[in-house]
DNA sequence: ATGATTGCAAATACTTTGCACACCC
DNA sequence: GGGTGTGCAAAGTATTTGCAATCAT
């Protein structure tokens, strides 16, 4: 998905397309699978945009999740993570160093039957693994 | 699991057992299934002991975390969530009252198979489903 | 033109820290 | 007695807010 066509979707749900914003997903894009926090969001955009706010950043990732263009990933750490990949996917967490990892999930199967439900109506399904990864786990070894 | 069980593998891993931790633990377990914040937990501790401190709440549910008898539910919203409950199960959070609820979770054959593990040794994993509870969809349907 | 969006700076919410004193084992 | 655990208060981190000025449409 290309940086225009998130522009036309944010004109078409009434939002206007400020350079900001252009630059804000252009910063998505190119972090596309690292799960950037706002802030590292932020510290990227400053680059090229130096008067940019922490308040532009959030209202901006607040609307693209709205949208729903932008997953917003709690992960149990401290800070949301946002994900551009808006396909159907689990995350691997790692507790050593906390970088997240798209797994493919076929988890498809995995709902809940009415009937425990309890009336609730659901419209979102996230799966987090949680471990170690290579890096951490032969960091450890080493000691 | 009553709260004496809790003393004990507090003792049994070098951990010293203090009115405070009592308290927390009773209070734990007074609100199995709420899901408390560390702030709920804290104030309800502070009913009966004026002088219990942050500090001493953090640390608590830290230790329990770490020993294994108690879950840190890091749900996407801001503060995280304990749940004495460690058996297997996933939850339910609901995005107007942030209420939390339990689902028996048969995910046990939602694993990664490790050819897509990509060199991760995963210990936890945690289902999540949001969405509105009948509450919610009740006050939004009188609007 | 008009109202959405921005930057700023301060406020808020949750959690952590440092340290002297207290108390469990 | 020794060292873990505690309370206090302050600091830290992530996010939100209010408002006047600015800019997209």
């Amino acid at each position: 998905m290309t940086p225009d066509v998130f522009c036309d979707q944010l004109r078409n749900h009434g939002r206007r397309v400020t350079p900001q914003r252009r630059a804000i997903i252009q910063v998505l894009a190119e972090t596309a699978g690292t799960h950037p926090t706002a802030e590292q969001i932020f510290t990227r955009v400053q680059a090229t945009m130096p008067d940019m706010s922490h308040a532009t950043v959030y209202n901006t990732l607040h609307e693209l999740v709205e949208i729903g263009l932008l997953l917003e990933l709690g992960l149990g750490v401290r800070e949301h993570r946002y994900d551009i990949n808006i396909s159907d996917h689990a995350h691997m967490v790692c507790l050593g160093c906390g970088r997240v990892v798209d797994v493919p999930c076929d988890c498809s199967g995995v709902d809940i039957p009415p009937e425990q439900a309890q009336g609730f109506v659901l419209t979102e399904r996230h799966l987090v693994f949680r471990g170690y990864c290579p890096d951490c786990l032969a960091a450890m070894e080493d000691e």
